[in-house]
DNA sequence: CACAACCCTAGAGTATACTCTACACTCGTT
DNA sequence: AACGAGTGTAGAGTATACTCTAGGGTTGTG
């Protein structure tokens, strides 16, 4: 499979495609090229990418889907370790949700200060 | 006031000051150096900061605090006007609520599998 | 054989918010 | 005068995830 025909299946762009191959998240083996020079991607790239996405979907960086796919096909991910990943990763979660949280119950104090005709942001800046 | 003294009592680095200048946030006025080329900083420089602080601490980016700044000095920005901007950035804030509660539920689902021995993360990449 | 549509690499650009480095001058103290 | 600490500018580096450009070769169709 060409880059333009895994570009169409995946979804992706080839840059990203190429980007993905330099971070080291998919991998093309140098004897799988056509006599043109053309790379050649074989099928567990689509699975590969496949799995890239529901790893970020769910959350993780590039970097850590790396990590993951490497910890798993090295075998070294057993259920323990594993775990104590993603509960580190449940908590980075946690306190994004509590900003994001505290940060929507601003807006909304701010939207209703808007209403009543006492802006808060106004007043932060106007305040000398 | 020197930079020193500002960083000091803003809790900022000189670097992050100095940052802030370049993207427009603070304005020295070029008549206010010391007779040795250092900058002497108004205490307004000191409010300006804490509602940068602010402002940025309830989800908006430092190009959003800027903008709010000159339209509230303007006298620009009227309530009307205010709201439609803190709906909008409410939208936002509220997609990154629901996509951070989804990714917080698959962490927790995996977290669970991992304990049943089923590893959701762990399948997604070795199927193939 | 021209031309579009594909492929290759290397490297720059975008966005956000810093963070740090290099190099040079200035201030206060010893 | 030497020293550390403070200040100035300009510009590079960090992190994340792309996105695009330049410059070049290849393939298939009219």
């Amino acid at each position: 499979m060409l880059i333009g025909e895994l570009a169409q299946k995946t979804n992706l762009s080839r840059h990203t495609i190429r980007f993905y191959e330099k971070l080291g998240l998919i991998q093309v083996p140098e004897k799988s090229r056509r006599k043109n020079n053309y790379k050649e991607y074989p099928e567990e790239t689509l699975s590969r990418i496949t799995a890239i996405k529901e790893i970020t979907a769910r959350g993780f960086t590039l970097k850590e889907a790396r990590g993951i796919i490497t910890l798993i096909n090295d075998g070294t991910l057993d259920p323990q370790r594993a775990k104590k990943y993603l509960v580190k990763k449940l908590k980075l979660v946690q306190k994004q949700m509590d900003d994001l949280a505290r940060t929507k119950n601003n807006l909304l104090i701010m939207i209703d200060q808007c209403d009543t005709g006492v802006c808060d942001v106004t007043r932060l800046v106007r305040e000398k």
